[in-house]
DNA sequence: CGAATGTGTGCATAGCTATTCACTCGCCAG
DNA sequence: CTGGCGAGTGAATAGCTATGCACACATTCG
């Protein structure tokens, strides 16, 4: 029976209202030249058939779609979704669209933007950290304006925020050493996030300057098993950490079951430890952890303004603090 | 400079290729008539001004745009989470692009609809309880594929998959009655939550077929603070609970928190404590929640199909069944 | 009363691609 | 030699809306 149903159009709309389809498309133009009887007479006949207007030959004519594309590598991450809630409210706000895209791996990436061109997005945001140079090129060729989280290509239509990772670390170095730590652990994120590189800089800088002694290295991804596993790397040594900086909150969870499980050990009494993100779950009762802010609504707003950016110029990079929020784990009693 | 730029459009490759814009599409359409000089002119032109072909007037034509929105209300629940991940895998294995919607509520959710149909997205998603069945008629007049989630609304173009959670509350009932509860309590999601009310009817039958009394009841919410609020009522009484039932795992942690922080109760010695979703924090350490598991991918498989289906017939609803993985918070030693 | 201003409406068109139709070759078989 | 066929190509068109332009009519002012 709908065999091939289309929806109303306008000119089916004028038909039906006794007008021309101009005064359709001014009927649901606000601020166009109508008379009220008229807008009352076709807004009758819209509501009786069902018609939205269509915005497709709108975006074809100006190729501005209202759409924006974020990226992401995946969900497990509490702070993804974080993330994709501040960004949800800042482009309802604007009355523009998500177009959410997961990809496995910046090759991925490559296949889908011809994609998102194709829908004439109005710019491209990545929660994930691009490392090839060859995908922003990729990208800035086709003029949609990009903008990165934590990373540090760069490129004419390429703009990033980050938080201030290197800072970050270094203040958890100054942090660890104030509340009594003498042997220090960092417990690592993945090895191609920017992010992490640049906190693990920053500790290590930090560790240096106030003339402590290196840290010991565990781990290797951003989840709990990592942490998880890191803990048991660290803690089977005979030369134990007492102080530990994660690259990020998943992990510290991973670290402290595992201290607290396999090995009896709690924070803060024998180990302080420093997380990263603050996620709602940081301050539960059993992990109490202290942990970096990124302030994701800052980091967002700052995100939206270089959207805002007209013409492709050279790349612009904000840089939001990270505010330290202190809790148990650091707090010796 | 570039104040009026636009994308290079077929025409433009036709020309720098010395062809007409009908070989330039067939170029791009794979198993079109072309010879194999002509498509090599044609790619070589058309990667030289970058061009990428605009889908738009493809789906001007055919009202078939490869989009579908995904609705939900929030991020905060790791179940959202698991759920959009699942989606953004089965919905790009099908070569679809996923438009993410986030409203506040079913009285928002009609005003961005027309929005939708205007960009005319092959189907809806609603992983968001419609509860009004305003909204659900709205969207039925537009003739756009509906799945809800965990929703009980009916009409013709919507179709539902839900769990089972009638039966999940039984079993509850059931498992907490095996491993020795004598005084049982249900912690509540949020009222408008159709999932919520059939957990707590399941509950409440399952308890009365057992000959059991009927369950002490708090909470209210999906979330942590709720659960927390939820123990403080329950044991703040004389008569507390020993067996526990949480419309959800967020809930279930706040309960579990509290109950060790504040009254110093543990599970499963002192209470017995059920949760439903199986986050991957129910495996953690401080929890070691028994929960039920929902099987997001088959959810999601199911409402794939459900989408494939062409015409708007009449409801189509499908109940997944939800699998009870146990750990040790009901399992006393 | 004539002119000027303002209001409301319809006509025509741009924007880009996929596809249908018609056409031209080159080639083979009758 | 000619009819037919297949391959390859170009011209024309549908799909829908917003908008500039022209026009009709009403109103106001000198």
């Amino acid at each position: 029976m709908s065999g091939n149903w289309r929806p109303p159009s306008s000119t089916d709309v004028a038909r039906a209202a006794g007008v021309s389809q101009s005064a359709v498309s001014r009927a649901f133009t606000p601020g166009a030249r109508i008379a009220q009887a008229t807008r009352a007479k076709v807004m009758a006949a819209a509501e009786a058939l069902g018609y939205r207007p269509n915005l497709l030959p709108k975006i074809l004519q100006t190729n501005r779609s209202g759409i924006v594309a974020v990226v992401v590598g995946g969900f497990y991450n509490p702070y993804f979704a974080m993330t994709l809630e501040a960004f949800s409210k800042a482009l309802t706000a604007r009355g523009l669209q998500m177009l959410l895209v997961r990809v496995e791996s910046d090759r991925k990436l490559d296949s889908v933007v011809g994609q998102l061109a194709g829908y004439r997005v109005d710019a491209v945001v990545s929660a994930l950290a691009l490392t090839s140079q060859d995908a922003a090129d990729q990208l800035s060729k086709l003029r949609i304006p990009i903008v990165t989280l934590n990373s540090d290509l760069s490129g004419d239509w390429i703009r990033s925020v980050s938080s201030d990772n290197f800072a970050a670390g270094e203040a958890a170095a100054r942090l660890l050493r104030e509340r009594g730590g003498t042997r220090f652990g960092f417990v690592a994120g993945p090895g191609d996030s920017p992010a992490q590189v640049a906190r693990e800089a920053g500790f290590a800088h930090g560790l240096e300057k106030l003339g402590l002694p290196p840290a010991m290295r565990a781990g290797g991804g951003y989840d709990y098993a990592s942490g998880a596993r890191a803990a048991r790397d660290l803690f089977a040594s005979s030369e134990r950490p007492d102080a530990l900086f994660c690259a990020n909150d998943l992990a510290a969870f991973g670290v402290i079951d595992v201290l607290r499980e396999e090995f009896g050990l709690a924070a803060p009494d024998d180990v302080l430890v420093v997380g990263f993100d603050n996620l709602d779950m940081a301050a539960w009762a059993p992990y109490r952890l202290t942990s970096f802010d990124q302030d994701v609504d800052a980091h967002v707003a700052a995100a939206m303004e270089l959207l805002d950016l007209e013409a492709g110029a050279t790349c612009v990079a904000r840089v939001a603090p990270s505010r330290l929020v202190e809790r148990e784990s650091t707090q010796r009693s």
